[in-house]
Formats: C-alpha cells, sequence, structure tokens
DNA sequence: AAACGACAAAAAAGGGATTTCTTGTCATTT
DNA sequence: AAATGACAAGAAATCCCTTTTTTGTCGTTT
C-alpha cells in the first residue's frame, strides 16, 4: 500500500506538468508532503487539492505569483479539519482572489476582511430622516426611489 | 413640505465635501434625482444611500474612478426592490468590489461571476482514490486534457 | 445658498522599457 | 522514473515618465 502520489501521478490526476510540479516544488509553493527513503516526491491528499485549486486559478489567469499568495492563505484555512472545506469557496475575479470561510470573505492575498452590506447603509440613512423633525420645513424627506442609472 | 436633501445637508450626512457633489453630478457620478423649479439639487434617499456606498469605497482607497464603475452595477440591483437591500452586500479589497447578492458574487466592474468551493476540489481528488486499485505498477492513462498554453 | 469657472496640487491611470518569473525542452545524473 | 541543470521563449511584474482625474480654494453670478 502506497502513502502518497508520485510526481507522474500528481501531473496527470491535476492536469499540470512535471515541470510545473517540479519548479513549484523547487520554489516552495507545494512540496509534497512525503518523500521516499530515496528523496523521491510522494504528494498526499492535501497537496492534491492545492494543486488542483492552483490549477484553477491558472486556468482563470491568475498569475503564479498571485497564486503563491493565495495559497499562503488557503494553507491557515485548509490545515483546520475537514468541515471548514465544505465552507470554503474560493471567488476569483479579474483582480482578487477571495477566501470565503462561513459568512466572511478575506482577500487571499491580503488577508483583510473588507464586506458591508448595503442595508447597513439603507438603515444609517433611514435612520437620518426620522429624527431630525426640526425646522419644521427641512427634513422630511420622501421615501421613494427611482434610480438613475 | 419639501422632497429631499440639499447639497449641504446630503453633504453633512455623507461627510463628502460639496465641491466633490458638485463634481460627481457634473461627471454623472451621482445625480440629484430631483430638481428644485430653480434647478438647484435635491438628493433622495437612494441617492443619500449611494453616496455613502461611494463614501465608504473611498475610504477603503478605491479610486472614484473604479467606483465610477462599481455603481453602475450597484445601480442594477438597487432599483430591484426593497428586499434585496437585505441580502446585498459588498466585498472590497485592494483590486475589485464585488457585489454579493445571496449566494452568488459578482464582479461589480465587469459583472462575471467565477466562485467555485474548495470541497468540492477535494470531492474530486477523493474520487480518484479509491477506485485505482490496480495494478501495483503505475497508472496507465491520464484523465485530463492536459496542457494549458 | 447653489451653480460656475478658473487655477493648482494631489491622486490615479496609461504607456513603454526593463527586469524577473514560469514553463517547455533537452541532456545528464541518481 | 525523478531530480538537476541549462537555454530560451513567453508572461508577468516593476519602474519611470506623461497624461488625465479629482478635489480644494477663490471669486462671480443667480
Amino acid at each position: 500500500m502506497q502513502s502518497g502520489f508520485t510526481r507522474q501521478q500528481a501531473s496527470a490526476l491535476t492536469g499540470l506538468s512535471c515541470r510545473q510540479l517540479d519548479y513549484w516544488r523547487k520554489t516552495g509553493l507545494v512540496i509534497p508532503q512525503q518523500q521516499t527513503a530515496g528523496g523521491h516526491s510522494r504528494y498526499g491528499f492535501i497537496d492534491l487539492v492545492v494543486l488542483r485549486a492552483a490549477r484553477r486559478l491558472l486556468d482563470a489567469d491568475i498569475s503564479l505569483q498571485r497564486i503563491r499568495k493565495c495559497l499562503q492563505s488557503l494553507a491557515r484555512f485548509l490545515p483546520a479539519s475537514k468541515h471548514p472545506l465544505a465552507e470554503l469557496s474560493l471567488v476569483v475575479t479579474g483582480d482578487v482572489v477571495l477566501v470565503f470561510h462561513g459568512e466572511r470573505a478575506f482577500d487571499a492575498l491580503t488577508g483583510q476582511e473588507w464586506v458591508f452590506p448595503i442595508a447597513e447603509l439603507a438603515a444609517e440613512v433611514e435612520k437620518l430622516q426620522q429624527p431630525p423633525p426640526q425646522q419644521g420645513e427641512l427634513f422630511t424627506a420622501e421615501k421613494h426611489p427611482g434610480v438613475r442609472a
């Protein structure tokens, strides 16, 4: 019984070239969890998940350099447990990769979180309409929107 | 009884300068929903929500030009109804603004959607571990279409 | 007040050249 | 096979300079 995937197997299973796996290992992007006595690579389950994630990011035209940073933060989540995976999602857009963990969204690169609900803004504004019942002609406001372009 | 906020009120309520409101109006970023007979601006409820959203984006170091594009897509959601607001969220990161509507995430700029769950990847990999109980040698064929350009 | 116009400083976007990073391919070694 | 090393093409990032946007401040006008 084997304890991991060889470079070639990992390549076949992820669609990445051996050259890439080598380079990625050498540069620390994805280092196989195990090694044979002779010093040969043996990729583990998590490795494959990460490799496939990287593959998809590449397909989405995310540069390797950006992926490097992304995987770092992704690595912070993966080790956790098995459940989190189900709650984990990646959102990839033109320029950014976000890691979603439940309700929260983190920039996979900076790790910063920046989410805010529109409803919150609406609530704030709404609150401003009622309170100031002052100079009988200033505030009184209207309710309805007629949105602009 | 009036129907809207004056420039100065809007300024006070959003923290934006009158100069900005003027410029934004002139350049079409946020055009007051109404006008007085004399041609003076009267900002409406939605205007304030949009202005405050813009304000927060500015605070997050999103450039005005980017905000211009963001608000365009935001405008596509706001007009909808009243409920959506509660489900709407903005995620702002270094480079991108995403509009979240329920489960979906849209790039506020391009409108493209690109989300994928990690669990999915894990499931795929997991499926690959069980089936191949073959000749103790190695995998024969590759599953993947192969290489990208 | 609010709108306008003008001038200037600050911020952001663009463009082009240069440098660094990735990946393929091939040969050699373990 | 897998790991290494080397050469080269292509992709991406970085830097620097120029152009465009934004915003503040002043004066005038409505």
